[in-house]
DNA sequence: GTCTATAAATGGATAGAC
DNA sequence: GTCTATCCATTTATAGAC
C-alpha cells in the first residue's frame, strides 16, 4: 500500500528532524554536517536527500516544527480566571519555551544561520503565533498594541538573560511573577 | 625602528578587524571565510596569520573590541541629575548599542559561533561591563541585585525585538521611556 | 530506499620562496 | 610581510549500482 509507505516516510523524516535538533543543541545550530546527521540516524549522507532537498530544507522543517510547538503550547494556556493569573501563566510558558532550547530560540527568533530564509509556508506559522498571542493577551485585558510589544520584549528578555547568563539556574526565572505585577500595574495605574 | 613596525602592525590588525566586522554584518557572523576576509583588505589568506593565530583568534579580538566599545560608552554616560533621567539615558545607550549591530550582539551576548570560547582576558572585559553597569544603576538608586537583573532583561529584550522584528523602524524604541517609568515605579512604589 | 563512489567546491592552515 | 603552492580535511550534492 502506498499509504503504509507514506507513513514510514513521514516517520523517518521526523526521526531525522529529532536527530537534527539533538545535534543543534549539543554542537550549536550550525555546528553539524549532513554526514553527522545521517550517521546519528544510522544512514549515510546521500540517503537524507530522499527525505529533504538539502540542508536548508531541514532548517526550514525545524523552523516550522518549532513554531508549531509554540502554537500548540499557546493553545493549551488557560484563558479563564483572574487576568493576573492568566498573564503569569502565559509569561511562564513563554519563558520556559525560550529557555528550554537555546538552539530553537536562535533558529526561530534570531537570524543566525547564514543564508537561511524560512519558506513562506513556514513563516506563516510565525505570524500565526503572534496573532494568537495577541488574542490571549487581549482576553486578559491587554488590548493596546504597545502593551503586547512591551510584554513580548520583557519576557523574551528575561528568558534570554536566563539562558545566556545562568543556564540551569533560576536567577531570572525568580523575577517572573514580579515582572508580571510590574507590567500589570503600569497598564492599569488608576484602577 | 621597531616602534614604527609595531605601530604599522597594530594598524593592519585593526584594519583586518574592521573588515571582519563588515563581513559579519553583511554575511552573518559565521558567514565568511578567511579567504574573503583577506581579499577585502587586499591580501591573500596566509598573510592573515601574521596578525592572528587563526579564525578563532579573530573572533576573540572582535569579542574584546565589542566589550571595550560598550565599556567606553558606559563610561560616557551622564551620572548626575535626576535618577529617572540618568536611567533613561542608560536605557537608550544600551538599546542603541544592541540595535546598531546584530552581529555584534550575537557575538557578545549569545553563543552563536560553534566551538568559539572567548579567552580569559577577553571574558574579563565582559565582567567589567557588568560591574560598571551595576555602579551606574546603583548611583541612580537601583541597588537591589534583582533590580539590575530585571533592568538588563527589560532593555536587552526591547532591543532584541526591535532588531529582529522591526529593523530600521522604531516600534520598540518608542517604548523606551515608558519602560523606564514602569520600572522606576515598581522599584519605588511607596515614595 | 540505501548504498558506494565521486564530483566540485570550500574550508582552515602550513611550507617555503622572495 | 606577503606571496604561491599546496595539504588535508570537510562540505553539500549528484550519479548510478543494488
Amino acid at each position: 500500500m502506498s499509504d503504509r509507505r507514506a507513513q514510514r516516510h513521514a516517520a523517518t523524516r521526523q526521526e531525522i528532524l529529532d536527530a537534527a535538533w539533538n545535534l543543534a543543541r549539543s554542537h550549536g545550530l550550525t555546528g553539524w554536517s549532513l554526514r553527522e546527521l545521517a550517521a546519528s540516524v544510522g544512514m549515510r549522507a546521500p540517503s537524507l536527500y530522499v527525505y529533504f532537498d538539502g540542508k536548508d530544507a531541514i532548517y526550514d522543517a525545524m523552523f516550522a516544527q518549532g513554531y508549531r510547538q509554540l502554537l500548540e503550547r499557546i493553545g493549551r494556556l488557560p484563558t479563564a480566571g483572574e487576568p493576573v493569573e492568566v498573564l503569569r501563566g502565559a509569561a511562564r510558558e513563554f519563558f520556559d519555551f525560550y529557555v528550554e532550547d537555546a538552539a530553537r530560540h536562535q533558529l526561530l527568533f534570531l537570524r543566525v544561520v547564514p543564508g537561511f530564509e524560512p519558506s513562506p509556508e513556514s513563516y506563516a506559522l510565525a505570524r500565526d503565533v503572534v496573532a494568537r498571542l495577541r488574542e490571549v493577551l487581549a482576553d486578559a485585558g491587554l488590548d493596546r498594541p504597545e502593551a503586547v510589544d512591551l510584554w513580548t520584549a520583557l519576557f523574551t528578555g528575561l528568558a534570554s538573560q536566563q539562558a545566556s547568563n545562568d543556564p540551569g539556574g533560576d536567577r531570572w526565572q525568580r523575577l517572573l511573577d514580579r515582572a508580571v505585577d510590574m507590567f500589570v500595574a503600569s497598564e492599569a495605574p488608576a484602577t
